[in-house]
DNA sequence: GCTTCTATGCAAATCGTTTTGCCTAATGGG
DNA sequence: CCCATTAGGCAAAACGATTTGCATAGAAGC
């Protein structure tokens, strides 16, 4: 209609323009029919010169694909906003935006409230969710729109649901032997106490490991939101109330920053005194004084099976994926000699 | 056609079932029209029963609306998904995401290179971008495809596009008064070399700075993508070159870590012989040791006013927004008792 | 009784693609 | 020379909503 003066063109303006069907056009960029080499040519050249770019919109409704995937948490996004625990579910979202990218595929990163009975009005071809609970609302959400979801850490209760595991036994173990063979002999754990994959894993793990080695098993669970602070509380409690403790498991970046401070509080040298350990190797860990000891988790490939595993399962096929396993990253703040 | 079986149901589905036309459940649900409260409620039950949700691309294509607004950031993304520069846009983008969803819209993250011809087949209703350079290809990207833009901190050379003003230049003034405040006469100045107006104006306010106080102005300015290791090398030849210096402004808060390091390095202490402050107050200035003064930005109330811009932006109305003014965090790091 | 509203609802056009089925001309094998 | 095949292209039917222009019926005004 219009020609090019207001609006976009369109696909028909453009067939317009090149003298040729709107189906020619199509298959042109396409490629699903075979169209002649200089007819394309033309359509390509005519379509850089008006400024043609397919529509979005009628494309995804025509395919059914929109060509977007989302990336939710139910971790309080709001809550955690504050430079906390973004580190990790950020750290994710980054790697998971490249690689979608490198697919054709936009990232929308979706605060974890299905409160809004819409999640704008975006549909998404799938959803990524990162370390649910167990029952997360989030899951019931995308279910009931036959949203395929993928998880990162599989879905306590629902091993139908494709996950890419994250290994957290095996990350909690490695710590827990690394705090053993440093000489420690009374550890304890700061546990989040979400029904989450990595938190479950890591009390099983710890509990395993306490009983394996006979000893006292001073296990604390904090609430994840109030992060650092609680951590910091109950650590000054623990050392209070059991003194022969030298080593700590944090199972949360947050909570090892609080019993660091706490630590220090008391005055108790780390890693002399103490030693402390923690899973996700974020800036915290880097940054903290001293430097913490944590786990490679190789988060972007985690992202990067997700997006895979999610490109998999819109596709039909369901399969579970196993990460490589965690490596362990000494830091200061668990070496032997002090 | 198929009822219910397989595909998710339509709004003819819905209105075969309700036995009305399908344009008496549109109106039923946008209410652009009156319908019978009695046959509304029908409809809206029946909905719920058969799990009737709008499809959203079909929506998006009617009303040319997709609800869906971007975020992007030429910083490079990959290059600072290393835990480092992240923190800045992570913030940004999670606070926007919070913002977009209570606007009904959602928000994906798109990594800075436009190599991909397109982004995802992904159409979005506009695009925030973060920090644009002079010239940056995001901005001739989004223009060409006619994509309403606005930005977090100016565009420089763009005064046409509307941005929200972080204040950078008083950011730095406020540093920098600061300094002097505490006693120091020597600033050096850690200034990243891409034409963000972030830097542009940090390095403007400094240079008025200095010339009004008639003193030596060692800056420097510092690849970005190098980050904190660059930070180290230039600050530890800047002390050894000029061992005057008794106080550093860092642009960019990986480089006060990479002078912290310094510092420590060459034996000085920070605050008692070098004051350090940086603008960004993230994980890195918070978890510094010592704790860096910086300045609380007021990222999510930036973040918010973006995305009611580009809102504005979308409806047509350009506009301009300033931020409100930067407020000074005092640490360790600049404190005059060292 | 006749016109004029108002309330309620429907049919059909539209958004911009993709995809299917059909058509024509040219090519090649026999 | 005829038939089968292929290359290139087109028209039209989806996709699932929104929106516009009628239609019908009862109510109200005169």
């Amino acid at each position: 209609m219009n020609e090019g003066i207001l609006g976009k063109p369109t696909i028909s303006d453009l067939a317009k323009a090149a003298g040729v069907s709107v189906t020619t056009v199509s298959h042109a960029f396409s490629g699903r029919r075979h169209v002649d080499p200089e007819t394309r040519k033309r359509i390509q050249t005519l379509a850089d010169q008006i400024g043609y770019h397919p529509s979005s919109m009628a494309r995804a409704l025509r395919s059914g694909r929109t060509g977007t995937i989302a990336l939710a948490s139910s971790m309080p996004f709001a809550v955690a906003a504050g430079p906390s625990r973004l580190g990790f579910l950020m750290e994710i979202a980054a790697s998971a935006a490249m690689s979608a990218l490198t697919r054709d595929l936009a990232l929308c990163l979706i605060p974890p409230h299905p409160s809004a009975q819409s999640y704008g009005s975006a549909g998404f071809d799938g959803v990524i969710l990162v370390e649910p609970m167990r029952d997360d609302p989030l899951v019931a959400h995308f279910e009931q729109r036959k949203t395929p979801i993928v998880s990162i850490g599989t879905v306590p209760g629902r091993p139908d649901i494709p996950a890419v595991d994250i290994r957290s036994r095996e990350t909690a173990q490695l710590l827990l032997t690394h705090l053993a063979e440093q000489g420690c002999r009374q550890i304890a754990a700061l546990i989040g106490s979400t029904s989450r994959t990595s938190q479950i894993e890591s009390e099983a793990a710890y509990d395993e490991f306490v009983a394996s080695h006979q000893w006292l098993s001073p296990m604390i669970r904090l609430n994840e939101d109030e992060g650092e602070e609680i951590a910091y509380r109950e650590t000054l409690r623990l050392l209070h109330a059991n003194p022969a403790i030298d080593g700590i498991f944090a199972a949360i970046d947050a909570f090892a920053s609080g019993a660091v401070r706490a630590a220090r509080e008391l005055g108790r040298t780390v890693p002399g005194q103490l030693r402390i350990v923690t899973r996700y190797d974020g800036l915290r860990a880097k940054l903290s004084q001293p430097p913490l000891t944590a786990v490679d988790l190789y988060l972007p490939t985690i992202a990067e099976e997700a997006v895979h595993l999610l490109l998999d399962r819109i596709d039909g096929n369901s399969r579970m994926v196993t990460a490589e396993l965690p490596k362990l990253i000494v830091r200061q703040s668990s070496e032997a000699t002090g």
